[in-house]
DNA sequence: ACCGGGTGAATGGTCAGACCATTTATCGTA
DNA sequence: TACGATAAATGGTCTGACCATTCACCCGGT
C-alpha cells in the first residue's frame, strides 16, 4: 500500500496540503469518520511546518470536509459533506445583496414543482404514511392561528424536502435543502401568517399530497408550484410593507 | 470613526477575526478592491498573533471574500462576492455523494428547459449577437466531425451558460457551471460523436435559438429539454457499451 | 468492590521571532 | 533616456515554545 501522503510541494505549500487530503477524501482513501494524524505526525508525514499545516485544515474546515476537536482524544476526522456549505455561501450571496429573495423565489417555484413531478411517479408505501403523517401535523398548526406561523412553516419545509427524498436524487434533495435555509430567514423575520393564509397553504398541501397519492403528476407539479408561488406572493406583499418604493 | 477593528477574544481567536472582517465586508465598511492593511500591522490592530491571523484570512480567502498577492504591493484586497463559491461547494457535494449520471442528467433537463423558457422573455439584443456568434462556432466545430467533438462541447456548454446568464439569475448561473462541469467529466471520460449526432445537436441548438428569437418560450423550452434528454441518451448508450450488464 | 476526584498525557490553539521568495519602486549608471 | 542593479514591502514558511482542553488512568476513601 502506498503511503497516504506525499511530502507538499507547490508555491502555496498549504494549497498542495489542502488538495492532497482533499482528493484522498473524495475518492475514499479517507472515509467519513476516520481520524486524520495527529497535526505533530501529519506535518511529519508531509514535511511542512505545523503552522502550514494548520493552514491547510482551516481551510479543509471551511470546506466542510473535516471537523476539528479539541483536547485528547481530539483532532481532525473527516466529515460526511453536507449542503450546509452550499447553504452558506448561498447566505453570503444574498447578504452582499448580489441575490435576492426574488432570484430565490423564481427558481424555487419551478424546482418544487419539478420535484413533485418526479416524486408522483416514484410514491412509495412509507412514503404515503410520512406524507399523510406530516400532514396531519400541519392541520393542527394551522389550526392554532398566526401564533403557530413559524411551527406551520417547519412541517411545511418538512413536507418539501419529503418531496425531495421521494425523488431518489441527491442533487434535488441538496438543492431544496439550501433553498429552505435560506428562506426560512426571511419568513422568520418578515412572516407572520394570517389565519386564512394559513389555511389556504394547508389546502394546498393537502391537495398536492392527494394529486400525487392519484398518480397525477401533472395535476401535484402545477398546485405545488402556485403554493410556492403563493408563498412568494405573501412575502412581497411584506417586503412592500417594509419598503413601499420598491413595489 | 470607531476603529476598524477591535481587539480578537473568543475560545477559537482566528474564528472571532473571520467574523470581524466579514462583518466589517458585509456590512459595507470595507468595498470591494479595498485593501486590507499588511498582515504585520493587522495583527497589531487585533492584538493577535501573526499565525492566528493567517489562520483567519486562509479561512477568508476559502469563502471568496479576499483575494491575496504576493510581493511588494501585494496583500488581502475585498473581492466581489460571486456565485463560483456556491458552485464550488456545489461540486464538491456532487462529487463526494457518488451522484450518478442519471442524477445530474434528471436534474439538468428540467432545468435547462426552465433557463431557456426565462431567457427567451430577456432576450437581450447583446444577448442575440452571443448566441449567434456562438452558434457558427458550433457549426464550424460541428462540420469537422468527431475529432472535434471535445470542442463542440465546450461552446455547447457556453451556449448553454449563455442562456443562463440571460436570466440574469445568479442561482440558475451557478448551478449551470456547476452541473456543466461535473457533467463534463463524464463526457470526456466516454462521449465521441458522431458525425450525425453532432448535427442533430447543432440542429438542435439552431433551433432553440430561433425559438428564443422569435420569443416562442414555450417551444423554446421543450426543444432545450428534448436536446438536453438526448445527450443523455447518448450517454446511456455509451454507459451500455461499457457496462451492459447495467442496461 | 465501587465510586470520585485528582493528575498527567495527548492534542489543538496561540504566540514570538526569524528567514525566505516574490514583487515593485527607486536610484544610479551607461 | 533607458536599463539594470538594489532595496524595501509584503506574503509564505519554519522553529520551538507555551497555553487550554479533554480524556484515560490511577489512587484513595468508603
Amino acid at each position: 500500500m502506498p503511503p497516504l501522503f506525499r511530502a507538499a510541494r507547490q508555491n502555496r505549500i498549504f494549497q498542495d496540503v489542502v488538495d492532497q487530503i482533499q482528493e484522498a477524501i473524495i475518492d475514499g482513501r479517507l472515509k467519513v469518520g476516520d481520524r486524520l494524524p495527529a497535526e505533530r505526525e501529519l506535518k511529519a508525514m508531509l514535511q511542512t511546518s505545523r503552522s502550514t499545516l494548520r493552514e491547510a485544515l482551516r481551510v479543509l474546515e471551511q470546506k466542510g470536509l473535516i471537523e476539528i476537536k479539541l483536547g485528547m482524544g481530539g483532532g481532525a476526522v473527516v466529515k460526511a459533506v453536507t449542503p450546509d456549505l452550499v447553504a452558506e455561501s448561498l447566505d453570503l450571496l444574498i447578504r452582499s445583496q448580489n441575490v435576492s429573495l426574488h432570484h430565490i423565489a423564481e427558481f424555487r417555484e419551478r424546482v418544487e414543482g419539478d420535484v413533485v413531478e418526479i416524486a408522483t411517479q416514484r410514491m412509495t408505501p412509507s412514503g404515503r404514511i410520512q406524507l399523510q403523517t406530516l400532514l396531519d401535523e400541519a392541520r393542527q398548526h394551522a389550526n392554532r392561528g398566526p401564533e403557530a406561523t413559524s411551527a406551520f412553516l417547519t412541517t411545511d419545509k418538512n413536507i418539501h424536502l419529503c418531496f425531495a427524498k421521494l425523488t431518489g436524487n441527491p442533487i434535488y434533495i441538496s438543492v431544496l435543502k439550501t433553498i429552505h435555509e435560506n428562506i426560512r430567514r426571511y419568513y422568520d423575520a418578515y412572516l407572520v401568517m394570517e389565519a386564512r393564509e394559513m389555511a389556504e397553504n394547508f389546502k394546498d398541501l393537502e391537495d398536492v399530497v392527494a394529486a400525487m397519492g392519484k398518480g397525477d403528476a401533472q395535476r401535484a407539479r402545477a398546485i405545488a408550484r402556485a403554493h410556492v408561488s403563493r408563498f412568494n406572493g405573501y412575502m412581497k406583499a411584506r417586503e412592500r410593507q417594509e419598503n413601499p418604493a420598491a413595489g
